[in-house]
DNA sequence: AATGTGCCCTGAGGGC
DNA sequence: TGCCCTCAGGGCACAT
């Protein structure tokens, strides 16, 4: 559910209490949550003890911390690598609070100008998941995303394209991509390797802003269509950024645990049955790549030989 | 190479 | 009351 705004609240609320902070203690309460990271949970404990953050930083729906050089002896890692997977919080706490109920990581910080925080790596369907990386250089020697220092990223975040909010997003390269691809647009647009940042939520909605069914062949598109498209995934990002984020229940919040407002302002997602915003006519939901596409059959009308999606009793 | 499918996990909510 | 089913879905391993 944390799709691109969702996680960069989180990492605008982490940063100022991140940067320049030394890591006094982990604590590991849940192996779990390391299934990115290769050692035990006894070798990330030591290797991230008494090192400095530098940052943090969020490419699509991956955050990291760069980290300061630690000593000679200690095991490589140049980053603190989380991802929220559906249900993953990372909150700021004051020292010794008592732990959150499905609290999997806390780490203990100090920093040197606002002193001691906890912060709570929680998460409800473990699909998120906390990690040691190396850091690599960037292709295009643009910084590695939003709050990086430098042009590099994690490892294992190398093969995530840049967001479309990222200054260094290649418009061409993505309609070149998009012509490319044979498959539904819905499918192209979660896959983070083309552009990353979008999620379920996102999808539907830029897609119903764009006029656009979601079973259409991204190649199919006009380029005057992908350039809408495009247009409108940004602007749903940015309009549910300045909200705050989407939340329908209390998994998705920010560092202090509070919720966004844009479920509100939701055309699509989620509203089956109810009347499309712009024509009142249904919203429908059908079920696609194991997901839920919402959406209006007349805004967003398909030629049914070509509709890979089912519909859901 | 490109495309599509299945699975990891927990808790909420509906039906009976 | 309680039990079973479905649903939420990001990312990746695997199959075709």
């Amino acid at each position: 559910m944390p799709e691109l705004p969702e996680v960069e609240v989180v990492r605008a609320g982490l940063d100022p209490a991140v940067t320049g902070a030394t890591v006094l203690g982990v604590t590991v309460l849940d192996e779990r949550a390391l299934t990115r990271y290769s050692g035990s949970a006894a070798q990330f404990e030591a290797a991230l003890t008494g090192r400095v953050v530098r940052s943090a930083a969020r490419r699509g729906k991956f955050l990291w911390m760069p980290l300061q050089p630690g000593p000679d002896d200690a095991p490589a890692a140049d980053a603190l690598v989380a991802h929220l997977g559906m249900s993953g919080q990372l909150l700021l706490r004051t020292p010794g609070t008592a732990a959150e109920r499905h609290e999997r990581v806390r780490l203990d910080i100090q920093h040197p100008e606002h002193g001691e925080f906890t912060v709570v790596f929680a998460d409800q369907r473990t699909f998120g998941s906390l990690t040691l990386d190396t850091l690599v250089p960037t292709p295009d020697a643009a910084p590695g995303g939003l709050g990086s220092p430098d042009a590099t990223v994690p490892s294992q975040v190398a093969h995530i394209a840049r967001d479309p909010l990222d200054p260094a997003f290649r418009d061409l390269e993505f309609r070149t991509t998009l012509a490319r691809k044979k498959s539904a647009i819905k499918r192209v647009l979660l896959d983070q390797s083309v552009l990353s940042g979008v999620g379920n939520i996102y999808a539907d909605e830029a897609l119903w802003h764009s006029r656009i069914h979601p079973g259409t062949p991204a190649s199919a598109l006009s380029t005057r269509a992908v350039n809408r498209l495009l247009a409108d995934v940004r602007g749903v990002l940015e309009r549910a950024l300045a909200e705050g984020g989407t939340s329908f229940d209390a998994q998705y919040v920010n560092v202090n645990g509070q919720a966004g407002y844009f479920a509100h302002s939701l055309n699509a997602y989620g509203r089956t049955g109810e009347p499309c915003p712009r024509c009142g006519r249904p919203i429908v939901r059908v079920s696609f790549m194991n997901r839920s596409s919402h959406y209006c059959a007349h805004c967003q009308p398909f030629d049914k030989r070509r509709d890979r999606s089912r519909p859901v009793s």
